[in-house]
RNA sequence: GGUCCCGUAGCAUAGUGGCUAUGCAGAGGUCUGCAAAACCUCGUACGGCGGUUCGAUUCCGCCCGGGACCUCCA
């Protein structure tokens, strides 16, 4: 089935195909593991692994699916000096002398959390191909370095290797994700252009000089040794092009990282690589929490074990994001996720009574559905429309009504369908595991019940009910199921 | 200062120059000793003011409100 991404290189959506028949070659910005990440974050790496599975299961691809650990920068470096506040012994044992050892135990400690983190909000290890990690790929990025420096567009100013922005600019194209304005970038607030010696303001660092006390590789450029760090920048163009080759299918980000980060990926890979870095650019939006930007100020920020704490599902924070379009401003409200709680469940009932009722005479048209709901998700991801749709056939199709065979049909629609959304769990429905003194509550007030004796039975439902646990009627029998909340 | 986005019923999320928006919440009903679940029915929403148009929530202008980016924040 044919994909339609929208490509902020064009900005316009445009039909996707992979430069190598079959194959999907997506790279996307992984997390900076000096904390936890924080669930707008978990957003971005959810539009990513939405996008993948599209492809796989829609479009029918191999994916290779590259997300980068960022593991040596700025505030990596800060948290694992002596004295950071972010230091836990407990995970990461005392720090040492070696700063770079310092560096490993922070980043290791807050990769292996962000692991369980994607995990937690349905990300599958086994559908990474790969998840490089920055200090692994030093000597790459070197290379890349030592290339541009060859090829006329890097500079060496107090131990740093800068990008020579201006000369890239005098013959090549800059600006394609984002309408620099150069005229007034001095207006900008955030520039700090002091603390390194850099020529101009719009340069930015490629190999940063070591300062004392920070973790350092030694890196040869021209006959001369420069002890220090790579850029950020330069991480993911030497990961990128070591994994996947340049260029490679699609790059995702979050907006934010269209310029500088993205921009100046693309300048480098060209003037080190002589190649574009990737065919498509896929960005997502942000989100805001209770219609705020979310800052630690505001009291709004939360990491998924914030989430986790508050009794949150993590399918349902997933199920919530995967409900707005990936290009729009999500509004993170804990009603929302409430309300994503009780979406997701009543899907989840249709799947399981679409197995278990005895089924009727009615006929639905599974392809049709199949079509129109792989139609909105194959249309730049539309996500809220294919639920829709969705929602639209369920309730024009009680499952109970549907004939056996329309309900199997049905069945591995939705198993299909979790593939990309992957909130929904396909199978017999778990067994409760109802506590025997709960179970001997429901039984008398069964008897109690049978007997006429209604005062007995509602005394005894209030006893289940304070044990956590209610019972629902049926004609021939009753079920004990947890209570809600 | 520059560039740009958004404002849709109680909440969230789509969308459209005229055609029943989707979910959650809410109301009524069927069923039930009660309740729950399930099912049925129910909302004349598009920030404000002008303009274009036969017709605007949708296009244009202004205003109000919220937000993003402009050198390392997803």
């Amino acid at each position: 089935m044919e994909i339609r991404l929208y490509n902020t290189l064009s900005k316009s959506i445009e039909r996707f195909a992979p430069l190598q028949p079959g194959v999907v070659r997506m790279y996307s910005c992984g997390p900076t593991v000096y904390n936890h990440v924080h669930i707008g974050n978990l957003r971005a790496f959810l539009c990513a692994d939405l996008l993948q599975r599209v492809l796989r299961v829609v479009g029918g691809y191999t994916v290779r699916w590259v997300m980068n650990i960022t593991d040596i920068d700025d505030k990596t470096i800060r948290d694992s000096q002596p004295g950071s506040p972010a230091w836990k012994t407990e995970f990461m044992g005392q720090q040492t002398n070696d700063p770079r050892e310092n560096l490993r135990r922070l980043t290791r400690y807050y990769e292996s959390v962000f692991l369980r983190d994607i995990e937690a909000i349905g990300i599958r290890r086994d559908h990474l191909f790969a998840m490089p990690r920055a200090t692994d790929y030093i000597p790459a990025m070197m290379d890349l370095i030592r290339r541009i420096w060859h090829n006329g567009y890097a500079y060496v100013s107090g131990g740093s290797v800068y990008f020579n922005l201006s000369r890239w600019i005098a013959d090549h194209p800059y600006g394609l994700l984002f309408a620099v304005d150069l005229e007034h970038f001095v207006a900008g607030a955030r520039i700090d252009a002091d603390q390194y010696e850099r020529e101009e303001v719009s340069d930015f660092v490629l190999w940063k000089a070591r300062k004392e006390g920070e973790p350092s590789w030694d890196f040869e450029l021209d006959g001369q040794v420069l002890p220090g760090r790579p850029g950020w920048h330069i991480e993911c163009s030497a990961m990128g092009h070591e994994l996947l080759g340049l260029p490679f299918d699609i790059h995702t980000g979050g907006v934010d990282l269209r310029f500088p980060h993205h921009e100046d990926e693309i300048a480098q890979s060209a003037a080190g690589y002589g190649t574009e870095t990737a065919r498509f650019w896929v960005h997502n939006e942000f989100l805001e929490v209770e219609g705020q930007k979310m800052s630690k100020s505001l009291g709004n920020f939360y990491t998924l074990s914030d989430l986790l704490e508050r009794g949150l599902d993590p399918l349902d924070v997933r199920y919530a994001m995967l409900s707005a379009h990936y290009q729009s401003v999500f509004n993170f409200t804990f009603e929302g996720i409430a309300a994503a709680r009780r979406a997701r469940r009543r899907v989840q009932e249709y799947i399981y009574q679409l197995q278990e009722q005895e089924g009727g005479q009615q006929s639905c048209n599974v392809e049709e559905l199949r079509s129109e709901v792989f139609a909105y998700l194959t249309d730049n991801l539309h996500t809220p429309r294919a639920l829709a749709a969705l929602f639209t056939f369920i309730g024009e199709h009680p499952a109970a009504q549907l004939d056996r065979q329309w309900q199997r049909e049905l069945l591995s629609f939705f198993e299909q369908l979790n593939e990309i959304f992957g909130v929904w769990h396909i199978g017999e429905r778990p067994p409760l595991h109802i506590p025997v003194h709960v179970k001997q509550l429901a039984q008398e007030r069964w008897q109690a019940r049978l007997e006429r004796n209604f005062a007995r039975a509602d005394k005894l439902r209030q006893q289940i009910m304070a044990e956590g646990y209610q019972v629902r009627d049926r004609s021939d029998g009753y079920d004990i199921v947890p209570l809600e909340e």
